[in-house]
DNA sequence: GTGTACTTTGGAAGCGCTTGCAGCTGTGAG
DNA sequence: CTCACAGCTGCAAGCGCTTCCAAAGTACAC
């Protein structure tokens, strides 16, 4: 493999003015610019990544932290993230810590501090106190997208306010019976925003006087096929039914639009169902929902980042919200006309 | 930072027998490696990373290119990949290169090249002749999963055999209606699998002398709802209506199924619907399908790698078919009683 | 022609580790 | 008691770059 030397040599140049010429950075006159360029293309040489981020201490290479790959919102911030960081001519490396808090606590102990990221990016991960502060403690730009990471940057939804948009669409097109299907925190530990959005939708609720039902409050874990389990036991039992469902995530809303199907209730005549996410597959259900945009909040990360990594400006944590989109489509209407007291 | 002269220096040993202590490698005796450890524990001492693979050679990353991590087979090739590399203690730098063949030349380029992987896991990709050389040029093991690589390690399943495995499935049931559904190669080129599946299906309607109708051989982008929309079509239609599909992706089948609901076809009484993949939403659609475990050839092919990088055996491309399982569920069945020609 | 300021270049000192080599110690065999 | 050998340890030479510094070259004004 051709070293800085070989070039230096073909190009009848130093090291260091190869060096200047290929990083773009110091003074190089265009013909010798041009001589290393030529020489570099010659070899197929590149610059060792190590090497360069030994002698510079700069990494050109940013960590990602998500709960799993496998679920719509985390991939699709991966992706934003991905692009604008290869765009910016940085690696990305992932950690996957779907396996639970102990690859959690692996990753952050054994590989994120071994000083190879530049910065971290944590998609909503929830993290101990202690955690927090290893992450804080090794001084890297750390931004937290969709949960809390006190003391670093953060992108967030407004959660809370989506959350009561949502409710407040379905109570003023006349529904009273709304059941919830929350987020299942106990699945996975890494969710705080269940909670959060459990706490909009009661809001909404108390504003207009209109009693949540806890037989009505049911959970899931994010999954299509884990909220059509629970929309199946919601819709299928003997007593009183709901005449509009809000999930908390488009996934869920789709489980339990499939669920009614199976019970022969049209949507939305019979059952309205509004989500939130703007998942790709909304527009095959028709899905109402608030489209918070997951590549969006990833790339603004990583610009977040870059931006602090290069000016080096700390610029201190900055808390940024992240603006949603409401979509209605055909899931919601009002309420099914024959719908009084138990009639 | 403390960097290991620090920890020497605390723990009264020499850089080098600290270096030894910490990386389990060499001969030190017990008690030196108890300080050692105390000492950089401490201290919150880590190596780092760069010094380390720059005077070692040794990365401990391995890089892993993939199409989309959007989609349900790259997703879960990822995490298969993840947690195997995370026990071995390796990195894993991502290239998502959705946005196309310039992403995908750049991210090889750019970026493989720069010595900064000990290896490369290609999923799904479709190379050019001279991309497959950069890649081998570099000198590292590579292993593709789900794609030709020539001269290569690969992992792939029996493409071929499955699709007519599970056009057999149709046929024996006593269909002869059968559309195919197959992937979409124009709108990404990644793929080449699509082809392959497809010849399987022309295969086995073939040996049972069952024609193919060109009406019926339609196309998707392998996405639920790509497939839904060419499901209409094909389903909705004025002319006659095919009694199976036999879709090259469960994705693709679920588009189908959903696309047949909505014409009033019940599965599988009116339309029997089967899949290749193993997608976790299977279950609740009731999909017959060809399970290919997408985490388990991630893992596999992290192993290969690894058994490659640490006999330094080289060993030469392997193939490694891996195998499949055939779900049966509640989405085939015989053909409808009352289909006759054109009754 | 001389001085000043700026651009361009090369030498060389690291960046923070790993590892070959040699010396040193302690053990058991002869 | 001596020798061979094995286990530990420290020295020091890199790994392949970046960048500080000083020297050399260039341009322009005086």
């Amino acid at each position: 493999m051709p070293g800085i030397k070989d070039v230096a040599e073909r190009a009848g140049l130093s090291i260091a003015t190869v060096s200047r010429a290929l990083s773009g950075k110091g003074n190089v006159s265009p013909r010798s610019r041009e001589r290393a360029q030529t020489a570099a293309a010659e070899l197929g040489f590149v610059l060792s990544y190590h090497a360069s981020s030994l002698a510079s201490g700069r990494n050109h290479n940013v960590g990602v932290v998500v709960p799993s790959v496998h679920r719509w919102f985390f991939s699709s911030v991966v992706e934003g993230v991905s692009a604008t960081l290869l765009d910016a001519g940085y690696d990305l490396t992932l950690y996957n810590v779907s396996e639970g808090p102990d690859r959690r606590h692996s990753v952050l102990n054994d590989f994120l501090l071994r000083k190879r990221v530049d910065a971290v990016i944590a998609v909503s991960l929830e993290l101990s106190e202690a955690e927090i502060q290893q992450l804080l403690a090794i001084h890297r730009p750390i931004v937290g997208i969709g949960g809390p990471l006190p003391g670093a940057s953060t992108i967030r939804i407004n959660d809370s306010g989506i959350a009561e948009a949502a409710t407040n669409h379905l109570l003023r097109l006349g529904h009273t019976r709304i059941a919830h299907m929350t987020g299942d925190a106990s699945y996975q530990q890494d969710f705080r925003l269940p909670g959060t959005r459990q706490g909009g939708f009661e809001k909404a609720m108390a504003s207009a006087g209109v009693a949540v039902r806890p037989e009505w409050q049911v959970s899931a874990d994010f999954t299509i096929q884990g909220a059509y389990a629970s929309a199946r036991q919601l819709l299928g039992g003997a007593s009183e039914r709901p005449t509009a469902v809000f999930a908390a995530s488009d996934e869920m809303a789709i489980g339990t639009i499939l669920a009614a199907r199976d019970f022969g209730l049209r949507i939305p005549y019979d059952l309205s169902v509004i989500g939130i996410d703007g998942h790709e597959l909304g527009e095959v259900f028709g899905l109402t929902t608030i489209d918070q945009d997951a590549r969006g909040q990833g790339a603004l990360a990583v610009r977040l980042l870059l931006a602090g990594l290069e000016n080096a400006a700390d610029g201190g944590a900055t808390d940024t919200e992240f603006p949603t989109k409401f979509v209605v489509r055909s899931s919601t209407s009002v309420p099914p006309a024959d719908v009084g007291p138990k009639c």
